[in-house]
DNA sequence: GTGAAGGGCCAC
DNA sequence: AAACGTGGCCCTTCAC
């Protein structure tokens, strides 16, 4: 592919280049740096491009005279970039938006991120790729050569491939936003397109934000769960080779805890009646029996703590800001929510001891705010059943409410029993629970739980025939969406049993999961705008509940913020029921 | 030594 | 008859 461009490193140059190029409605837009992590390093070329002209900025000149964030120099460039139009087309926006955020003190004002789009297209299909390589290939034709990518952007001189190869990625954003925009339409994701480059800015800076996590807090519960873990290896050690030790001529045989093969011998040679697999789940109802199965699933638990949240956290505390600063994927799952890794801080355990270590540094306060039973609102609203609306429009107890209806009684007379049944149904609806796996979480018989299952469909009829008319359109259409058009493809062999099951259960789940994705990326949006001006800072989220960290003076306002632009996306998706958020204001991530 | 797969458990 | 959805991270095991 031919590309003509020009080599920029003057003032003149970027006021010439940034004048052609506010005139358009979208521009290919890129950035080279000199590491992945804008903390660590610095960019060294901004490219910009109609699909005509390229302008590759080299901005080394002037980082060597000064301050990039304030250089009157990129005046222009920081004008054009923080505008709403021209719309920057750029593949994985948030990366270049965290470093034009960091190094050049502007946010992108409108974003369409091939990268995206990419995913929203392939609908779920776990083996397309979506680097830019393949993106082109797929949708242009076009093969890149990305050797250069990870080139010497430090380097005094680049080199001519380099610059050309700058050149040549920006300049492909155009053509391919033009095919991608094609799929867009016929595929009716436009929407859910905007909703997500939307969602773009607000992620960069979360990244950016960080979130402090107290190291001396951290490592003061790590020490009592390293005490708590050696008591309870030592007892399970002890309760296992009891077993073991009588087929040992050499007294006391080490097991190693945390092989499944070792420990699953142990627990036979003591005669443990072990399933298929020793998943919590299936050993719970064995832990009453047999005391060295509580002890292992007690064992588990504290090895878990310890390897999963133990020292290696600290290690992702960045020195240049004392916090830690996750990688969100911005559409993680097919469903449209998101992913976090390294480190992944929407598993942190929900316990007092960790979440407390998560806190606003001095001087500041966090406002955390979660949706309440927001998938259960959606259902509700996508099912139409009177019944089940009523029971929030109530606002007392959802559970009780329910376990009122369906077992026909006053809200005053439920039982703990009926409502911990309902609260388990309410749950497990979502994702299509069975007779057989309701059985098997509230020990009661298989009979008995299909009994209580006919009689909360037999309330909630509409409820069931949306939920059993989304198992059949899947079937049929081998697709599902979201309430903003997300869309999810399934393939499966029309005999394969087990995936049509599989797929009727996603049918169920997707809209659901994905509607409540919708609206928390909603919420971002309107959230980010309303805090721009504040000291108000996007620090978490995780699925239905966004934490944000302010100044201490402003934590009530941030507040009032925070309810209000969750509500208003939640209200723009889910109209029939009322949507609740619980928001309060905290020194750290507890209760 | 490295990487993938399997099993397990954390979050929502 | 029908085994509840989405992720990431850790460990062991096993193949290369």
């Amino acid at each position: 592919m031919e590309v003509y461009f020009q080599y920029i490193n003057d003032a003149d140059g970027v006021k010439k280049a940034c004048d052609e190029m506010k005139a358009e409605d979208y521009i290919g837009f890129d950035t080279e740096t000199t590491e992945l992590d804008p903390y660590d390093g610095v960019i060294r070329l901004v490219q910009l491009s109609n699909g005509k002209d390229t302008k590759v900025i080299d901005l080394k000149p002037f980082a060597d005279r000064g301050d990039l964030r304030t250089a009157p120099e990129l005046a222009p460039l920081r004008q054009l970039l923080a505008a709403p139009k021209p719309i920057k087309v750029a593949h994985n926006a948030k990366f270049d938006a965290k470093w034009v955020k960091h190094h050049l003190n502007t946010e992108l004002g409108g974003v369409f991120d091939t990268l995206l789009a990419s995913q929203l297209i392939a609908a779920g299909d776990q083996d397309r790729r979506h680097n830019l390589a393949e993106v082109s290939s797929f949708f242009l034709g076009i093969e890149l050569d990305k050797s250069e990518q990870v080139s010497d952007w430090s380097a005094p001189e680049l080199s001519h491939s380099q610059i050309e190869y700058a050149a040549r990625d920006a300049a492909t954003m155009v053509p391919l936003r033009e095919k991608i925009v094609e799929r867009l339409k016929q595929d009716d994701l436009v929407k859910v397109a905007k909703l997500e480059f939307d969602c773009v800015m607000p992620i960069a800076a979360m990244e950016l934000n960080g979130f402090y996590l107290d190291e001396g807090r951290w490592r003061e519960q790590l020490e009592k769960v390293k005490k708590e873990q050696s008591v309870v290896a030592h007892e399970l050690q002890q309760m296992l080779s009891a077993g073991v030790a009588q087929a040992s001529l050499f007294g006391v045989a080490e097991i190693n805890l945390d092989s499944q093969a070792q420990v699953t011998d142990a627990l036979k040679n003591l005669g443990v009646p072990v399933p298929e697999t020793t998943r919590g789940w299936q050993m719970q109802p064995l832990a009453g029996d047999y005391p060295v199965v509580a002890k292992l699933l007690e064992y588990r638990g504290v090895a878990k703590s310890l390897s999963s949240f133990g020292e290696n956290i600290l290690e992702f505390i960045k020195p240049q800001t004392g916090r830690i600063h996750s990688d969100f994927r911005q559409i993680g799952a097919p469903t449209g929510r998101f992913s976090c890794s390294k480190p992944n801080i929407q598993q942190i355990p929900h316990e007092q001891e960790y979440r407390r270590c998560f806190r606003a540094p001095d001087g500041r306060k966090l406002v955390i705010a979660d949706y309440s039973q927001i998938e259960l609102r959606i259902l509700a609203d996508f099912s139409d059943d009177q019944n089940f609306i009523n029971a929030f429009v109530s606002g007392a107890d959802f559970h009780t409410i329910t376990a009122a209806q369906v077992f026909n009684a006053a809200p005053e007379e439920v039982t703990s029993e009926q409502r911990s049944f309902a609260k388990r149904l309410n749950f497990g609806v979502v994702y299509g629970i069975g007779a057989q796996r309701f059985a098997l979480m509230t020990g009661l018989t298989q009979t008995e739980a299909e009994d209580v299952m006919r009689k909360y469909f037999g309330t909630y009829r509409g409820l069931d025939s949306w939920l059993r008319n989304a198992a059949r359109n899947v079937v049929q259409e081998r697709a599902a969406r979201t309430a903003s058009g997300r869309l999810s493809r399934f393939r499966f062999d029309e005999e394969d049993r087990k995936a049509i099951s599989l797929a009727q259960r996603n049918g169920k789940n997707m809209p659901i999961q994905g509607t409540s994705a919708d609206i928390l990326k909603r919420a971002l949006r309107l959230l980010h705008d309303q805090i721009s001006e504040t000291s108000a800072r996007l620090v978490n989220i995780v699925h239905d509940e966004i934490i944000v960290e302010c100044d201490a003076a402003e934590a009530d306002a941030t507040a009032e913020k925070l309810e209000k632009a969750m509500c208003a996306a939640g209200e723009e998706y889910v109209k029939k029921v009322p949507v609740k958020v619980d928001v309060h204001i905290a020194d750290d991530w507890t209760k």
